[in-house]
DNA sequence: GCCGTTTTCGGCCCGACTGTTTTCAGTCG
């Protein structure tokens, strides 16, 4: 039993108490559920070190759902489960997963047309026979089926790094409107999640209904889900759903922070509102009837008795106290970057040459670049053997001899492969002679998480190994992270000194943020690289920083936002 | 069912929009 399948039972539990109407229980199992499905460990793991004490420490469960979830971990179900199951047998997160359907509305069509799943919906509401249900109509039965029609094409979650221009563009657009005051992005965009479910954006204005009828007059809107004199909710040809919500500009500040959630982090200021006798919702913070504060987040944050939270560390995970102690890190800033340590070449698998790349970084405000091209067995990407890595060396001196590039420096590297059993493709007296040595995993992805470990670990053990690059080897969307201990590989850095990369390729985003969190507690250094393969990925460098922001790390944890002078000599 | 600057009982975030019905429950974010 993984986690995702035990929190899929919670949702399950949570959705089929509210169909029964039962009071609190739901948001309680959803609690529990997201919960798990935060955690960092298997339920398994925690459950055989620590029974179901420990379970209990896991947030939202207590002693009723540890119970339940030791059951499910030792036979797949629990009483209560199987009880409600039997009640009412249908698969009720897949009906709930069309949009405007939830679990009251699956209550009366289970009832009265014996509805229990996707199929069956399409197949009654086709035939018409949704529209002649109380409280149903015509709209309803088009809604659902457009709802399933959506379903079955949208593929999930956005890659944010993909969308980004477009999404900075729409907001420019919607900016521009002369009824427009000010537009800003919201959301999980702004929070600069890896991926984004649609697009939040917030405007100011004082003749909202000529907003919205400019928004709906776009060329690019494929369906409008519904809009009102405040609130648009549309879906774009390009296939992402995109809301907008327009406030007068006296409450800007709680609206955006508002929008900009996570849901979670604004529960739990809403919840510091309450106790101070006050009201927090997108207008304003209330006294009575009083406004105390709304038109900038600054001073909600301060009204609440709390530091300005950045937007990336909204998430609910220990940020609030810090901010109530005042004790926030400052985190490392979008220009804090002077160097990019994995450049990729047209010696290799790059599209560009080197003097074109350390160009391209110049013009991003870097002050050096590490040249590391693939190795010898990564065949596809005619991968350089020793000879070659020497060769290219003496290129390297030519172009930095040159002075056409000033005080620019191009540093010498690889990003060596690390083979199945931890060793690497390149020897050690060609390694010794770079300035940076990158090694990473690029075969062998299904070792067992033990194997794996230790293959990473004899890796850094090499002292010719400087950094690590995308540890975990996942693909957002496409392929899964290798399997790793990762305390112990973050023990092992600490150890021997390696520093573990930020990959800033936006499917790539690896390390990911909870490992960053590690790092930063263990005192274990990072690097931010952008992996270009070409002059335009330098962009990507902005969402290996905002990854490290999620993470909460500093300008100190990230070596190549250091002097080249003084980042060489952590090198050595 | 969970949880504690309200602390072992008594609360549990808040508001916009929709569709159906005619005053509001359901859904969503």
């Amino acid at each position: 039993m993984t986690n995702s399948e035990i929190s899929k039972i919670l949702y399950e539990m949570a959705a089929l108490y509210e169909m029964d109407g039962v009071q609190f229980k739901p948001r309680a199992y959803e609690k529990a559920a997201l919960g798990v499905e935060a955690l960092d460990q298997e339920v398994k793991e925690i459950h055989q070190k620590g029974g179901i004490k420990a379970l209990e420490e896991i947030p939202g469960v207590g002693k009723g759902i540890a119970f339940h979830i030791e059951q499910i971990l030792k036979r797949g179900s629990f009483a209560e489960y199987e009880r409600l199951k039997k009640k009412t047998p249908i698969k009720i997160s897949e009906l709930t997963a069309v949009e405007g359907v939830g679990p009251k509305m699956v209550k009366i069509l289970w009832q009265k047309l014996k509805v229990r799943n996707l199929a069956d919906l399409e197949k009654a509401a086709r035939a018409g026979k949704v529209r002649g249900l109380e409280h149903f109509g015509e709209k309803s039965e088009e809604k659902i089926l457009k709802g399933i029609e959506f379903l079955k094409k949208s593929g999930g979650r956005a890659v944010l790094g993909f969308v980004f221009p477009e999404i900075r563009n729409l907001k420019k657009m919607i900016k521009n409107f002369p009824e427009v005051d000010d537009a800003v992005m919201c959301g999980s965009a702004r929070r600069m999640k890896e991926t984004i479910g649609d697009i939040d954006i917030l405007a100011t204005s004082f003749r909202p209904e000529k907003v919205m009828e400019r928004f709906l007059g776009l060329p690019f809107i494929a369906h409008v889900y519904g809009h009102g004199p405040t609130k648009t909710n549309v879906r774009l040809k390009n296939g992402l759903d995109a809301d907008l919500r327009v406030v007068p500009r006296e409450s800007f500040g709680a609206a955006v922070n508002y929008f900009t959630g996570s849901k979670d982090h604004n529960i739990a200021l809403r919840e510091i509102a309450i106790k101070k006798g006050m009201k927090l919702n997108e207008y304003g913070l209330f006294r009575g009837k009083k406004i105390i504060a709304g038109r900038t987040e600054e001073e909600l944050y301060k009204a609440l008795g709390l530091r300005y939270i950045e937007p990336e560390m909204r998430e609910n995970l220990g940020e609030i106290e810090l901010a109530r102690q005042n004790k926030l890190p400052e985190l490392i800033g979008y220009g804090d970057l002077k160097g990019d340590l994995q450049v990729q070449t047209d010696w290799t698998d790059g599209e560009n040459s080197i003097e074109e790349m350390a160009k391209a970084a110049m013009e991003a405000g870097l002050e050096y670049i590490a040249i590391t091209d693939h190795t010898r067995s990564l065949a596809m990407t005619g991968g350089a053997d020793e000879k070659k890595i020497l060769r290219q060396m003496t290129e390297i001196d030519r172009i930095n001899r040159s002075g056409k590039f000033k005080k620019f420096k191009i540093l010498k590297g690889a990003e060596v492969n690390i083979m199945k059993d931890g060793s690497l493709d390149i020897d050690d007296k060609t390694l010794v002679r770079l300035d940076v040595v990158g090694a990473a995993v690029h075969s062998h992805f299904n070792l067992s998480r033990e194997e794996q470990t230790q293959r990473l670990i004899r890796a850094m053990e090499n002292p010719n190994v400087d950094i690590i690059f995308h540890l975990t080897g996942r693909i957002i969307n496409k392929r899964a992270p290798i399997d790793v201990d990762i305390d112990e590989v973050i023990k092992a850095a600490k150890r021997i000194g390696t520093i573990l990369e930020i990959d800033a390729f936006p499917d790539r985003l690896d390390i990911k943020d909870e490992y960053i969190q590690k790092c930063v507690e263990a005192g274990v250094k990072m690097s931010i690289d952008s992996d270009a393969h070409s002059v335009q990925h330098f962009k990507m460098l902005e969402f290996g920083v905002a990854q490290a922001r999620r993470g909460w790390a500093t300008k100190n944890d990230i070596i190549n936002a250091w002097p080249l002078e003084k980042m060489r000599i952590f090198l050595k």
